[in-house]
DNA sequence: CTTTTTGCAAAACCTTTGCACAACC
DNA sequence: GGTTGTGCAAAGGTTTTGCAAAAAG
């Protein structure tokens, strides 16, 4: 991958806020400094830096992919009135560890992400 | 909440399947049944069951929102390869739990909800 | 009869993509 | 110089919505 100066802002961004933004938050702070940088790039480069497991997705409600540019293993907490997501930083919590924080849990969404036993076990690729 | 046979058949399509489709997927089956329903009855009535707490809705990265029959505590493993979206039942499965089933983890999201901090101490609505 | 739900089609929305040009190495 | 990345704008795919007609109670 050759080294362009939007990627590198992109990333500067994602990794530097405490947030998890969209994408087009991103290219809303990515075009102070690049006024003319374009929504294409930056998910183009979003793209780029989560195939590259430079970056998380999280797939929430609003429809929207958000960023996070912390790849440690965390979970998250999403507050269902105001939207705020919240990183849980680990070890990983329990549900009641999670409450002592002063976090009241409704509901939870754990996909876990591997190969089934299907593909497991194909000989061929 | 009126009755309409839309509905009735948008809710048993979705409880008594073991996949967790999507809306074009259950559009797909509903007009067996019903050859004029259309997709946006279809949206609406997804909305409204989820709405209701009636079924789930799984954010996946195919940025199609998949729905769950089932509404119990349950997590889910997603095959990174086919995609294909296994359920993972209760009692909740610990990694190695889910390991022992011949399911290798790769990676994980784990999304809980409830209100934040700032939200739960709001006294005015 | 009044209100809710539907079908249809258009709109909205986020994300992706084709292309010519610029930037990188 | 050859290749990769960008800007722009148009296209793509999923989901939502306005409206008149139909269904429900």
């Amino acid at each position: 991958m050759r080294y362009s100066r939007q990627r590198e802002l992109i990333t500067d961004i994602i990794k530097n806020r405490c947030d998890h933004p969209t994408a087009d938050m991103i290219y809303g702070s990515a075009r102070e400094m690049e006024p003319n940088i374009s929504l294409g790039t930056v998910y183009r480069n979003l793209k780029l830096l989560a195939d590259e497991k430079e970056i998380i997705t999280l797939e929430t409600e609003d429809k929207k992919i958000h960023y996070d540019g912390d790849t440690s293993r965390h979970s998250h907490f999403i507050c269902s009135k105001c939207g705020n997501i919240i990183d849980l930083f680990k070890p990983a919590k329990t549900p009641a560890e999670i409450e002592e924080l002063g976090l009241s849990i409704t509901g939870e969404k754990c996909i876990y992400y591997g190969l089934c036993n299907l593909c497991a076990n194909e000989t061929i690729e």
